[in-house]
DNA sequence: ATAGTCCTTAGAGCCAACTCTAAGTCAAGC
DNA sequence: GCTTGACTTAGAGTTGGCTCTAAGGACTAT
C-alpha cells in the first residue's frame, strides 16, 4: 500500500506540517517520492514512523532520532551504536513510567481529599498531608481498567 | 523552616531563575517576602511546589496550573472546580502511564532484535516484525527493578 | 573597607518543535 | 476550460518554557 502525505496525516494524526518539517529534518529519508515530485509512504515507512513517534514520545530530541536514522542507513557496522541507544532510551522509559506512577499517586490522593472536602463542603477539616501508600500493583489495575475504558 | 530562593533552588531542582519565572507567571503566590525583599518559601510553599510540579510533568500548561492555584486562594467556594481538575488530570496520567507501557514494550522488543542481530552481525535474518506481547506484570516488573536500582 | 555571595528587577535572548503563509504545479470532475 | 483540492517550496511566525544579562542593593568574612 501506498499513501500521500495527507492519508498519512490523517491516519497517524501527525499533521502534514510535521511530516514535511520532519522530511526536511531528515528524519525521514525512506519517504521517497512519485513522478510529480510527492512524496510516497509505504507500510514499512509507516512502521518506521511508529518508531520515530516512539522515540519522540519518550523524550529523544530529534536531532537524535535523525542521528538513529542516519545509523540505519548505514548497514550492519552502526548495530552496536542503534543497540547502545536503545538502551539508553530503556532507562529514560523506566523512569518515565516510574515518574508517572508517583504523578499518579499524588493526583489519586489530591481526589481522595476534595471528594471529603466536597462532602464536608470545606477543606479545613480534611488532612491533605497523609498520602497513602497505594501499590504499584494498585496503580497498575487502574491503568488497565483505563485501557479497557478506552478500548485500546 | 523558612527557604530562599537558592536553597529552595538546590532542594528541589528547579533554577532559581525558572522560579522567579513561576511566582512573575503568577504560579506561587505562597512565596512571602522578607523586610528585605527578598522570597521566603516555608514548607507548605515546598509541598505546593511539589504539587506544581507533578502537575507541570503530567502536562498541564502552566497558564492552567495558574488558574488552580487561583482557585486554591478562591476558598471552599472552587472546591468543585479543583476536584474536576484533578479527575480529568487523572485521565491524562492513566494515559501517559499506558503510552509509556506501550513505549517500553516496543523498546524492549527492539533492544532484543538487535541483541540478536548483534550476535549474528547483520540485522537480514532477523524478524523484526513480530513484537512479543509482554504482560502488563512483566512490565511492571520491569520498572520496580529499575526502582531499585535507583534506590527511590 | 572591600571582595564575595546572594538576592532584586526588567527585559532580552534562546530553543525545540512546530505551524502557517504565499505562490505555484498538477490532475480530476463538471 | 475552469474550478477544486491536494500537493510542492522557501521561509516567516508562533508557542511555551525557560535562561540569561545588566545594573544594583544588602549582608558576611577577612
Amino acid at each position: 500500500m501506498l499513501y500521500s502525505i495527507g492519508a498519512v496525516a490523517k491516519k497517524t494524526g501527525i499533521s502534514s506540517y510535521t511530516l514535511r518539517y520532519y522530511d526536511k529534518a531528515g528524519l525521514t529519508p525512506f519517504v521517497k517520492r512519485d513522478d510529480r515530485g510527492q512524496r510516497v509512504f509505504d507500510d514499512d515507512g509507516l512502521e518506521s514512523l511508529g518508531l520515530i513517534r516512539c522515540l519522540k514520545q519518550t523524550g529523544m530530541p530529534l536531532e537524535d532520532i535523525r542521528q538513529f536514522v542516519h545509523w540505519c542507513d548505514g548497514g550492519d557496522e552502526t548495530l552496536p551504536e542503534r543497540l547502545t541507544m536503545f538502551e539508553k532510551q530503556r532507562e529514560a522509559v523506566l523512569d518515565q513510567v516510574h515518574q508517572s506512577l508517583l504523578n499518579l499517586r499524588k493526583v489519586n490522593h489530591k481526589i481522595d481529599s476534595y471528594r471529603r472536602a466536597c462532602e464536608l463542603g470545606s477543606e479545613a477539616q480534611v488532612d491533605c498531608d497523609y498520602i497513602p501508600k497505594r501499590t504499584a500493583s494498585d496503580l497498575l489495575r487502574q491503568v488497565r481498567e483505563y485501557e479497557e475504558t478506552q478500548q485500546l
